[in-house]
DNA sequence: GCTGGCACTCGATAGAATAGAGTGCTAATA
DNA sequence: TATTAGCACTCTATTCTATCGAGTGCCAGC
């Protein structure tokens, strides 16, 4: 009946959580009431455990076995106890000061490192951003016909950087339509940052030639990822986090889909979260993985940020600690050089 | 007896290879009888299948099983049977001409396509490495003492990037002792390239002191790896290419190590070799893997290379055609921009 | 030198039996 | 009313056995 969380319930899902995160098997009642410091019976436990499936933060993989969390189980956890950094976690990452201290090179290399900086703390995935395209501008959309049905859309940007992509056509446009589209996107666009949400502009009265301008859109879009600086680090970690290798093949193929990746942190972060557990991600291969991003800021200015993607089960606390301290070092080493 | 390759027990083995390499499924003797165009009973295949397998060429995974190429057989159907470039395997790549007419941009990001370019092509992991370190210079060698047993070797190259890296030493080194192996490395390599093999000087006397330099010499060596560029795409292949989940863990462990994966390469091109099959790699956790590579030239000279890591049981034929063309491709697009 | 024939090997698959971890429920208890 | 002990039940994982069949090595005959 009652979806009310007492102590015990939230103590029991907790310990469910720390137990399963390291052990990678089923948490079963008489276990927790030896170990966990839950002063009930087993049979106590049970009951709530029952609870907690019903309620939705604990699941069994099979009838007889025993409860591992769901992904509101795991949120449920992180809101709730991984509130704040704990002084304990921070503790074993004592080499991060001496990293940023003694880290030099340039802007590219810096992250790059930063990246497997994290990677190998935390034995995940890592992600590190550059500068976000808010501060790149359009200058130029052009479309150029290659064949019928093919034309290749180039985007000029205000460092002057191009970016390309090819577009397959539902039907035949012809050249001097491409031109009229081209330079209506161009007006529409220019000086517009690639970041802000591109919006849609009138309908031209042609439906093929609407068509169009919605893919082009689409297109700049992806671009937003493309242009902005990325480093991943960590396929090997991936490899370890799972045991199925297809679940391996599918995370790591995603991962290599660098706008995608820029596009799941920036919407994680636009919605001011820190955290994000497997289906939330929204992103049906991640769907058994975890993502915990953190913006750094230089000079006041939030310029790009880092993100770290493991298995749903993964160590909350101590991830947490390790992003937040790299994104801390990161922010205050960039101020200074 | 006899070690000699008959002209049907060549065909067996190619036929042998060929269809492994495209079922992964051991290949028995009826089946060749029945498929392949040779045309003798299965029992004669079967003799021939035995001879090969004393020679070394073929195995079985056990007893009752069809037979499997070892590194030997696929070295000898390389070897005998992709000397020349086929044109029909060029055919398949008529995309790259195209890539190479439309790529523009940085030349790290003409590296990163090129790599990209190539784990798409082959489904297997790629690898391009930017121009050799033989024309980096080493500048100076410092040691910097941080706590009794641990000290930080820095090294400045002529490009005035800095290389660093912390040594673990067994002994206690005095600050003055520093100080002189630090003055007298520097003298004695400065100038030289970082690619050159770096001789090593002569003994000092005390054997401590021997030891630390040649420990310094090791790091400097495994510098030339790190100095160097080097783009590696394709992780989310090696998770296709392989079925045990720590196979996978291993391969992709190995290649995040990129100065490993450099010298690698730089190994097999130095014995004038393009291909380099399991064992002969000579890096445990790469035993079921094979190297294809191939430098590219820009206006006459030597400048990197790009390579292919996949399983042995590759598609040779088609890597070998892809990872020329590419190299030439490249090659090309360098000397005129 | 090649081939048909055949006994043999050994992995892969399926079925049956067993053990045991863990559950849900009920009746007793504090 | 909340907790607990007890117990029947469920279901996986493991082990064992039997069987199937692909593929081999060898031999005798062509």
């Amino acid at each position: 009946m009652s979806g009310l969380m007492d102590k015990r319930k939230a103590a029991i899902l907790r310990a469910v959580v720390d137990e399963y995160v390291q052990s990678a098997e089923p948490v079963g009642s008489s276990y927790l009431a030896r170990v966990s410091g839950i002063q009930v019976s087993s049979a106590t436990i049970r009951n709530d455990m029952n609870l907690l499936e019903h309620e939705g933060y604990l699941t069994q993989p099979h009838t007889s076995a025993g409860r591992i969390p769901t992904d509101k189980g795991y949120r449920y956890y992180v809101d709730t106890f991984v509130n704040e950094v704990d002084e304990s976690d921070v503790m074993q990452f004592k080499s991060v000061e001496e990293f940023f201290t003694k880290a030099h090179g340039a802007l590219a290399e810096m992250f790059s490192d930063t990246s497997r900086l994290l990677t190998n703390m935390t034995n995940y995935a890592a992600v590190v951003t550059g500068p976000s395209p808010e501060t790149i501008l359009i200058r130029s959309v052009q479309l150029v016909s290659l064949d019928p049905k093919r034309v290749l859309l180039l985007m000029v940007d205000s460092k002057g950087a191009v970016e390309k992509k090819i577009l397959e056509l539902a039907s035949d446009v012809s050249e001097s339509d491409l031109e009229q589209v081209s330079n209506m996107l161009t007006q529409k666009l220019r000086g517009f940052p690639l970041g802000s949400p591109l919006c849609k502009p009138e309908s031209i009265g042609n439906p093929d030639l609407d068509q169009l301008c919605v893919l082009v859109l689409d297109n700049l879009k992806k671009f937003q990822g493309e242009t902005e600086a990325v480093y991943i680090e960590g396929a090997s970690k991936v490899a370890n986090a799972f045991d199925a290798v297809d679940t391996v093949r599918r995370v790591l193929a995603t991962l290599e889909q660098h706008f995608l990746v820029v596009s799941l942190i920036r919407d994680v972060l636009s919605k001011g979260q820190k955290v994000a557990i497997g289906t939330e991600l929204g992103i049906e291969p991640l769907a058994e993985c975890s993502v915990v991003v953190s913006p750094y800021v230089v000079e006041g200015e939030q310029l790009g940020s880092i993100g770290l993607v493991g298995p749903t089960r993964m160590n909350y606390p101590k991830v947490l600690a390790a992003v937040n301290l790299v994104s801390t070092g990161l922010g205050k080493r960039l101020s200074e050089g």
